[in-house]
DNA sequence: ATGCATGAGAT
DNA sequence: TCTCATGCATA
């Protein structure tokens, strides 16, 4: 038996350490400088090889040299295509108005949140057994697809951490990726992430609790302070503008998530051996609500019904002011 | 697994 | 300037 998955213990220690001034991004879009050398054992754009045989071909070849082909980060460019965004409550891209009749395993439109959910519990469970890591499925993603995603993504797609319509977006593909390492089970696996280029990130700031904890305050009050707002509470905080503009934005997107950080009491039972049946459930009464945003069946109408709340999500607890253990 | 960050596109 | 998708870096 062989074991798959060897994930090298690579790690890049900081070469930069400008605490204070991170150095401008040189470039904006230049990431991937391809050396123009006509390397063509190694284009991360197959086009004209099939999945399976590219994705057999990347691990052999993966697990032999240590080719590190800079990845083209193609990330923004295949974004949403079908974008029709509403600008008080985002909705969700329907293909067409009637297409339902076929929700057994392929779903061509648009899936439920049920059916989300039910996918990304399937899909942690085959990756576990297959012995890939998220990591691990990004990168195939990468070689199948030409759509490289971190470990981060794959993280949050299995925990519902996506926005529903990103959920909608991934499902295809990680669907796909199955199949593929269904099929080509019993073939090692060795991968090898790519390292940041030389993108010079801002030194990621470590918000003190207490902080966070009146951002949170001002957060209830306020989701969505002006400039002005931002200035006085960063300055009254202590902190860059910025940070507090940018914790404000993080802030609202995770109102938006699906599954909201339901750590249920810890790491389950794992039910294996069957797809589905929530055996046990969980021990609270408070089941996971979150049932399509404010999905609505038709056409949009102009039909301003009582709008469902766009997101019940109880939000863990609102730290109350009670930072200090009564 | 998650917090803070970047950036393209919509407003 | 916000939203939204996505990820580096980190706990």
């Amino acid at each position: 038996m062989h074991h798959p998955r060897a994930p090298p213990p690579h790690q890049q220690t900081g070469g930069m350490g400008s605490p204070h001034s991170w150095h401008a991004p040189v470039v904006s879009t230049g990431h991937y400088i391809p050396t123009s050398s006509t390397s063509g054992a190694g284009s991360p754009l197959q086009h004209h090889t099939s999945p399976a045989a590219a994705y057999q071909a990347a691990m052999n070849g993966m697990l032999a040299h240590h080719h590190h082909q800079a990845s083209p980060q193609l990330h923004h460019s295949l974004r949403e295509i079908n974008h029709s965004p509403s600008p008080l409550h985002h909705q969700h891209p329907h293909q067409h108005p009637d297409a339902r009749g076929d929700p057994s395993g392929g779903e061509e439109d648009t899936p439920t949140s049920d059916d989300l959910e039910a996918f990304a519990k399937q899909f942690k469970q085959r990756r576990i057994k297959l012995g890939f890591t998220q990591a691990d499925v990004g990168l195939a993603l990468g070689t199948l697809y030409g759509n490289v995603f971190s470990q981060t993504t794959i993280c949050r797609f299995e925990a519902l951490q996506l926005s529903f319509k990103n959920m909608c977006k991934l499902k295809p593909l990680l669907q796909k990726w199955l199949e593929e390492a269904d099929s080509t089970t019993g073939s090692p696996t060795s991968i090898d992430k790519i390292a940041a280029q030389g993108r010079k990130r801002k030194k990621r700031t470590s918000i003190e609790v207490s902080v966070k904890g009146a951002l949170e305050q001002h957060f209830h009050k306020q989701p969505k302070p002006s400039a002005q707002e931002i200035t006085a509470l960063a300055d009254s905080l202590q902190l860059e503008k910025e940070v507090v503009r940018v914790w404000f934005c993080n802030r609202r997107q995770k109102e938006k998530r699906m599954t909201p950080p339901n750590t249920l009491g810890g790491p389950d039972g794992m039910m294996e051996g069957g797809p589905q049946g929530m055996q046990g459930g969980p021990p609270h009464g408070l089941h996971q609500g979150y049932h399509h945003q404010d999905m609505h069946g038709s056409p949009m109408g102009q039909h301003s019904h009582s709008h469902s709340p766009p997101m019940l999500s109880p939000q863990s607890m609102p730290t109350h002011q009670s930072l200090t253990a009564h």
